[in-house]
DNA sequence: TTTATGTCGATGCATTTGCATCTACATTGA
DNA sequence: TCAATGTAGATGCAAATGCATCGACATAAA
């Protein structure tokens, strides 16, 4: 039962807040814009790479790491919204398939340039690549 | 408008991911050991680092940079899971004082184990000194 | 003083999250 | 084939969050 040292406690606050920072950021120009949340951007852009198969729910929960009655609802909201379709799955009578509507991409697209601007600015200003490249390493050795 | 460069994505995606995967690691470990979430214990900390003289919610608000509503209701938990308590101010008839009370101190002293070997394990053990003093100097650039 | 404006904190209401559990189908194995 | 167990997804209910607004007091300006 170690003790975290200083530096320890330093990367851990660092970390913390600069992510709760940056995602504060990313949602209020969201928001701002008037566009759905980050959540659904990350979803969108997973059905969207799964093309015209579709995903199946469960694999998006895999792939956005959402619980699984999270991953139920924001899919939910957005048939709601008429962003994505779902559909019963053939192959399994348990499962669905989602897919993108046109309305899914075009807002995914609408998106995109008010979140890169964010990263560009909060971000890519701020660290050379090398720095980001550095950020990358450290961070993936947690 | 720029468009983040592929380094900036990267940087992006591992803050992110990282620092959802480490809070998720913290509370699911508080919870586990049946204490309150993470938010409470920072909340106790800075209360009781204020001292005898207790902090205004205001102040709280600031230090933690939590919403007026959020820390408004933290509070009122708090109040009610008797760690702290709270009075109304004498300067400012608008205000309130808040002070830890012994079960809050005694909560927090139990919770620090916990949040310390999940950090220890976590960040501790996968990074040097150097390491997480370099993170640490990156992270701040942003 | 009075009046306008600002700040502190609470709260009603809608939305979202978390937890536990449920239903329906699938798979395993006796 | 039929029980037992496992997996996909939904959902009721409680708790937390977000948003807008309010009431009470403070402060500045007339």
């Amino acid at each position: 039962m170690n003790k975290p040292d200083r530096p320890t406690q330093g990367a851990w606050v660092a970390i913390v807040t600069t992510s709760r920072r940056l995602l504060e950021t990313v949602e209020a120009a969201l928001k701002a814009a008037g566009h759905p949340p980050l959540a659904w951007y990350d979803a969108l852009l997973e059905i969207e790479k799964a093309g015209p198969d579709g995903l199946r729910p469960f694999e998006l929960r895999e792939l956005l790491l959402l619980p699984q009655y999270g991953t139920s609802r924001l899919l939910d909201r957005m048939v709601k919204a008429e962003l994505i379709e779902r559909q019963d799955c053939d192959d399994d009578g348990r499962g669905q398939i989602v897919r993108v509507s046109d309305k899914g991409r075009s807002v995914r697209q609408a998106m995109w340039p008010v979140y890169a601007h964010v990263l560009s600015e909060e971000i890519g200003a701020k660290l050379t690549t090398e720095d980001a490249a550095q950020l990358v390493r450290l961070l993936s050795k947690l």
